[in-house]
DNA sequence: GAATGACCAAATTGTATTTTTAGTCAATCC
DNA sequence: GGATTGACTAAAAATACAATTTGGTCATTC
């Protein structure tokens, strides 16, 4: 390792830039300049912008999978692994720079990397729900199914319920989104017999 | 009425150039010259064109709820009545040329005014439900809750295990579909006793 | 008096020109 | 002598401007 860690510094660089522009108007000159490094510098540690940006995006979604896994615990029930770990999600997401500019960037100008990057983060997500369905359903505490398709349910149920209801109401109150996400996910809306 | 009934003529070019074309690329020489009518003779019945095309809109979805309708039937359980009609609505959804050609413009070019349009199908169609949601709450045959969000979370969800589903993976059979959605409104998730 | 299409301002599209940008690589540095 | 650099280039994007298209009008025609 040298006297200063080049590859550091560039990382440091391309994750303020591309948090606070976006993948688009983040330009390699600006990247170098930020790192206080050589433009050429950069391509030595990286094959190219995307790679850049992809290491910046995996290190995000390393940080958004760590907290939600944090919210599992097995003694819990099911029901509510899901709300925290989604709740946290969704809170991660909202307050997280890279993934509010690529939100933005996608809606404003359609960048295809900025569309790539958040599927990415939607299909790990769902493999998270997916594999905690499984598991709960192995332990035998909710009942068996296809639970690709219920992670992809639950996810966006969860989704609708807050940042789209938000679009156009006012936001819910949280016991009142948890409320409705208990129902959907444990008892449905046949009547009290 | 005269002997031929200009404002049918012109309502009848009008829906085929919108629903061929989208709202955009519809222009008002075109629907004059399909309907066999002088441009001026539009604008005698229409203020503009976005009036023209709400009186098309308007025809399209009354059509959408009076399918949707004809799909409640008052002695047949709820969750059957939600999932017929919204099955219905998401079937003619992807049949009406109109819809279609709409939603494709929304998407590659954003008019304004497709997008205009299909948030107000969506109204329309969260209406129907809601209503439907109340009167079933009324009838004791599902539990009290807050029938717009209970609308709004059964529409996205229904959106999202046909039409989102779809888009990323081999399509759902009918029974799998209705399967997981009766279980998202009947009875939830957790394990039988 | 209902219907029309030539007409116009405004918006859209096409195009030529300039600027910016990702990526390279010969020269430089330590 | 390998790491570092920034002037350089081809390609892409932004800009400026000309040409066309379009929604809407209204004097004229039927």
């Amino acid at each position: 390792m040298a006297v200063v860690d080049r590859r550091e510094q560039v990382l440091h660089a391309a994750a303020q830039s591309f948090s606070l522009f976006g993948y688009k108007a983040t330009t390699m000159d600006q990247v170098a300049k930020i790192a206080n490094v050589g433009k050429g510098t950069i391509y030595t540690f990286f094959e190219n912008k995307e790679e850049l940006f992809d290491e910046i995006l995996l290190g995000a979604i390393r940080e958004l999978r760590h907290r939600a896994e944090a919210e599992i615990h097995a003694e819990r029930p099911f029901f509510e692994n899901v709300y925290h770990a989604l709740d946290t999600i969704v809170e991660f997401r909202e307050e997280h720079e890279l993934f509010l500019k690529l939100s933005q960037e996608l809606r404003d100008i359609g960048t295809p990397q900025a569309k790539a990057a958040l599927f990415k983060v939607e299909s790990v997500v769902l493999q998270f729900l997916e594999r905690l369905i499984r598991e709960s359903m192995d332990k035998g505490a909710i009942r068996e199914g296809n639970a690709e398709v219920i992670a992809f349910g639950i996810l966006k149920l969860f989704i609708a319920m807050t940042v789209e209801w938000d679009m156009h109401h006012p936001p819910m109150r949280k016991e009142e989104l948890k409320e409705h996400i208990f129902t959907f996910l444990t008892q449905g809306f046949t009547a009290a017999p």
